[in-house]
DNA sequence: GTAACCAATTACCTCAACGTAACTAATGGG
DNA sequence: CCCATTAGTTACGTTGAGGTAATTGGTTAC
């Protein structure tokens, strides 16, 4: 019989799992995986689609990204530099749950404007 | 007809959505949104579900929750005191969502540590 | 009557996240 | 010859997230 409990929990504090969700519950990472769903992309166009993201802050987040084996980072010796982004097999699983946090927010927003308002009209 | 294009975008850098994202995009909303899909629950058993949670962290996860309208915050006029939270019917829509976010770090953590040893070793 | 107690919050401090700006390398175009 | 281009890296400063510990207020125990 295979086992179905689970190995892992979130819920403790020191269990590896933690450091994954903290990774990927995550806006930058919400938005670059959402994004990298629609297919490889280099570097400037992600930046590009993610409004406001700084470069710093893009160059980090992919490269932990990469180094968990979510994203693949492929250079091409050409000049100027191009580099291209895209997601693993494992990247893609993400891309689902991820989508939908983002468009949770989008269409929800607006109810939740009004819930801010309300609470800090108390 | 209605409007099927959306409103709002998240990739957009001042779109009130991406703050709502930056909300719920987040490990300790995804612990206790889960942890209160269970039902409602007092202030001490959330801290105690939640390993490693400071009471500060926890109350000002739950604040913004409640504000956002995801939670509802309920106290008795008990002695010691008592408060019990609750997802909202909005809450719940995220619910599943967020905990498929934490099944998938407790799923994928051992791949993950595979591929973050192969990185660092470069 | 004061000491202990509990749930919840706050005050204070530390450290990580993030933005901005300057700088790099190698080539092609004006 | 000099500037633009692309994907970084580094330095520096600011903001925000987070941990620790004291505090509150009313009740029970001594």
């Amino acid at each position: 019989m295979s086992q179905t409990v689970p190995d892992w929990s979130v819920l403790a504090a020191t269990c590896p799992s933690r450091t994954s969700l903290a990774r990927i519950a995550n806006k930058w990472t919400a938005m670059v995986v959402t994004v990298l769903g629609n297919g490889r992309m280099r570097f400037g166009d992600l930046r590009t689609s993610i409004d406001g993201i700084s470069g710093k802050v893009l160059t980090e987040t992919l490269r932990d990204l990469e180094r968990d084996g979510i994203v693949t980072r492929q250079v091409f010796a050409e000049v100027p530099p191009r580099v291209e982004y895209e997601l693993t097999e494992l990247g893609f699983t993400l891309h689902e749950p991820l989508l939908v946090l983002c468009r949770w927010a989008e269409k929800h927003i607006a109810e939740v404007i009004v819930n801010r308002e309300m609470y800090d009209a108390r």
